[in-house]
DNA sequence: AGAAGACCAATTGCATGCAATAAGGGCAAA
DNA sequence: TTTGCCCTTATTGCATGCAATTGGTCTTCT
């Protein structure tokens, strides 16, 4: 009886991931009113997981709640996602500053290093290679992991983490159909590793800030593609 | 029995209220186990509230979880709520930059304007009147208030708000010790004013950072102080 | 004596019944 | 006709019993 379909430690969370699924691909649709037994039918779990997980998405943003009325899902507009973006720019933008004012350890210059000469030869050749977007993608999520870390603010981290959990924000999303998109990320890497190891507080935030704000600007300018994309239950369940 | 001691509207909101209070206070000190049935039992409430209660507290950051074993009360050390305050700053001086640069409307102007003229007079006197401490409070909070919704950006109300619901980051403390102190805040307040409306978001955006920043600096000089302070149940009651 | 395995206690995770609450509709009175 | 009140109904909020998981301990075998 324990998973339901993935294998996370609670019931909970897993009608969490699915939900969210449901609500991103639009298949259950924005305004829709979902309730507790409602949730409960659909996932074939009790009412208990249900509620929580309703509580989660409701912090997460994806479904509106009022008191004792009840929940809805929300709709994902546009708007929110390019002001996701906004937010993680401005707030990675400041752990790069951070980590370039008060300088990082041998250990973090080794992996924001080796991160850029990795994703120099994943994208070196002249056309991407499809095989390579699951390690370019996980070394973007390592890159800036190592940055948040070593801005010193113990609750950065979180912060940005947040961002990641609305729709469309995460930095897993790394745009692998045109080579100079992922060419020019590549090369901000490049130019912000070298403002923080010169200590280019300034520089190195407002590099990042730029960075993020251009991957925002790609999904705003996608923005239908990706909606319809996410239409198609297939494309939806492999954002797990 | 519904409500134990607050008018919240459920009890598990009162639980959150309470619990924090004696987190906050060290009445219950850094490290302790917090089992639902302990808590559950120190509320004389059920299972449920005292439930929910931890699952929030652990997004608050006030307690730590780990899966299937149970919740800790998590030490309140004074980096983070710097860090709180950093992150404050950051988010608050981007909401000043785009307030700036996009412009702010005519209710906005009116409402900033009297914030700025009614701080003005309530500390306009040789000596601060501690009547007038609360009315300054309301004051700055809709001042910040109001400039994160003309950000425009729906998502930075939100964000700045989760900083507010970590201890001692709130907009509310305002310290009312020292003339100086408070003159200063005003005093930023007025120029933050007159660079929203003269559109200059760099220099909006640096004295915001700094507005915050300074009252981040005060908690930290005068962190003992606070948590002897807050040891005082009667004076840890009040910040319901 | 040390290590591995099985048992035990403590705690959360889940299921379900009941109570409280709030919205909406119907009915009556002005 | 409109307005105000009451009642119904849908839904969450709460209480509590049971199942599952985890960590520690005790035993046993090497």
């Amino acid at each position: 009886m324990r998973q339901i379909d993935q294998n996370l430690p609670t019931l909970s969370d897993a009608v969490v991931a699915r939900l969210r699924d449901l609500i991103v691909s639009r298949e259950i649709e924005p305004g829709a009113r979902l309730t507790e037994t409602s949730v409960a039918r659909l996932m074939s779990v009790s009412r208990t997981p249900a509620a929580t997980a309703l509580r989660t998405l409701t912090k997460l943003g994806l479904v509106k709640y009022e008191q004792n009325r009840g929940y809805w899902v929300r709709e994902i507009r546009v708007e929110d996602v390019l002001a996701g973006y906004e937010i993680r720019a401005t707030l990675e933008g400041l752990a790069c500053r951070l980590a370039a004012e008060y300088g990082v350890s041998p250990e973090v210059r080794d992996i924001l290093v080796e991160c850029v000469e990795m994703g120099r030869a994943l994208t070196d050749a002249e056309q991407l290679n499809p095989a390579d977007h699951a390690p370019y993608q996980d070394m973007n999520a390592t890159f800036h992991a190592a940055i948040l870390e070593a801005s010193g603010n113990p609750k950065l981290p979180d912060f940005v983490a947040s961002c990641h959990e609305m729709p469309f924000t995460s930095n897993r999303i790394v745009y692998w159909g045109s080579r100079d998109v992922v060419r020019r990320s590549q090369f901000d890497h490049e130019r912000i590793v070298e403002a923080i190891l010169a200590r280019q507080g300034t520089r190195a935030e407002m590099l990042m800030r730029e960075h993020v704000l251009e991957a925002g600007a790609i999904v705003g300018q996608k923005w239908p593609e990706i909606i319809q994309a996410s239409r198609q239950p297939a494309l939806a369940a492999s954002s797990a």
